[in-house]
DNA sequence: TAGTTTGTTAAAAATTTATTTAACGTTTTT
DNA sequence: AAAAACGTTAAATAAATTTTTAACAAACTA
C-alpha cells in the first residue's frame, strides 16, 4: 500500500473519531454509560458487529460488551441480527437518529407519566378524604391547596401524554417536518 | 389539638409524600442526583425555603443541600428569591412544569446539535480532503460513504433545533395546545 | 474590633456504579 | 461423547460519584 493511501486511511479514521467522541459524550442523556455510548457511536459507522470484535475495537471485557448492547437494545439504538452462516450473533446501531429519538423519550415520557399520574391520583383520594373528614377549617384549606395544586399539574402530564402520541403517529412531522426531502 | 386534627395532617404529609417520591424518582431524566431529585420534589409543596429548613426537612449536610440547589438552580428548577429582613438565601421550586421541560430539554438538545454539528463539520472536512486527494478508488468510496452518513444525519440535528425553536417561542403549542383552558 | 451567622470550598469518607475475572450453562463441532 | 465456542451470570475489583466533616471567607452584629 502507497503512503498516501496508508495516510487517507487514517485521515478517515481521525475524521470517524471526532464524529465518535461527540455522540459518545452527548449520550449522557440517554442515560447510558460511558462504555456504552463510546459502543453505540462505533457501530454507527459499522454495518454489524460480533461481541468479540466490540470487546477487540474498544478494548474492554466481553461481559462488558455483552450489557452495554443489553442496555442499548432496551432503548433501540442496538439491534439483533441474523446472520446465517455464524454462531456468533451480529448487531446493528440504529443509525435513524429520529427513530432513536422518538423509542427513547416516549419510553421515558411515558413513565414519568405513567408513575406521577398515578401517584397523584392516589394523593388526591386521601386529600379529598381530608377534605371531606376534617372539621378544623385550616387543615381543610391546607388540603385543598394541595389538592388544586395536583389538578394544576395534570395538564403537563396529559399535554406530554399528547406529544408522545404525536411522535409516535407520525403527527409531529406535520408541524415540524424533517428537512427538504422526505423520509 | 384533637385527634382527628392530628390524623388528618398525617394524611395529609403522607399524600404529598407518595408524590414527592415519584417526582425523585422520575427525575433521573433530568440528569440529578437522587438527592437534589428529593429537594425539588420537597420544593414543590413548599412556597419557598432556605438552606437550613432543606437540612432539616431532609436531614442532610448544608454543603449537600447547597450542591444540589446550585444543581438545579443549573437547570433553573429552583430559583433565588429576594426575602427582605432574613440573611439567610431563600430558593423557590419552579412549580410550572411546562417551564421546568422547555429550559431542561431546550438546553441538552441544543448542546447535542452544537457538539455534535461541530464534529460533523469538521469529519466531513478531514473527508473532502481525502476524496480530493486520494488516488485509491476504494478509500475514495469509503470516505464518500462516511461523508453521506453524516450529511443524511444533519437532518435529524436541523429537526431538533427547529423542534427547540418551537418550544422556546412557543409555537408548538398551537399545535399541542395545554389543555382546556390557556396558561 | 471581636464574635456570629451564613454559604462555599477542600479534603476525606462512604456509597454507588461500572468493569473485570472467573465460573457456568448451552450449543455446536469433531 | 468429548472438546470447543459463545454468551451470560456471579463475585470481586476498580473507578467514579455523592455526601460529609472540617476549614474558610465574607457579611453582619454587638
Amino acid at each position: 500500500m502507497s503512503e498516501s493511501t496508508e495516510k487517507s486511511k487514517m485521515k478517515i479514521e481521525e475524521a470517524k473519531d471526532k464524529v465518535i467522541g461527540a455522540i459518545a459524550e452527548t449520550m449522557d442523556l440517554y442515560g447510558v454509560t460511558p462504555s456504552a455510548a463510546n459502543l453505540y457511536a462505533t457501530m454507527y459507522f459499522k454495518d454489524q458487529m460480533t461481541l468479540d470484535e466490540m470487546r477487540s475495537e474498544l478494548e474492554m471485557s466481553k461481559p462488558s460488551m455483552s450489557t452495554s448492547v443489553r442496555k442499548l437494545q432496551e432503548i433501540e439504538m442496538v439491534k439483533k441480527t441474523f446472520t446465517r452462516g455464524s454462531r456468533k450473533h451480529t448487531y446493528i446501531a440504529e443509525k435513524n437518529f429520529f427513530r432513536s429519538f422518538m423509542v427513547f423519550y416516549c419510553q421515558m415520557w411515558e413513565r414519568e407519566v405513567k408513575m406521577n399520574m398515578e401517584a397523584i391520583k392516589e394523593a388526591q383520594e386521601d386529600l379529598i378524604n381530608v377534605i371531606k373528614e376534617s372539621s378544623e377549617p385550616d387543615v381543610v384549606t391546607e388540603a385543598k391547596k394541595y389538592y388544586d395544586q395536583l389538578e394544576e399539574s395534570k395538564t403537563y402530564y396529559n399535554w406530554l401524554e399528547d406529544l408522545v402520541a404525536s411522535i409516535r403517529s407520525g403527527k409531529i412531522f406535520e408541524f415540524l417536518p424533517k428537512g427538504d426531502e422526505q423520509e
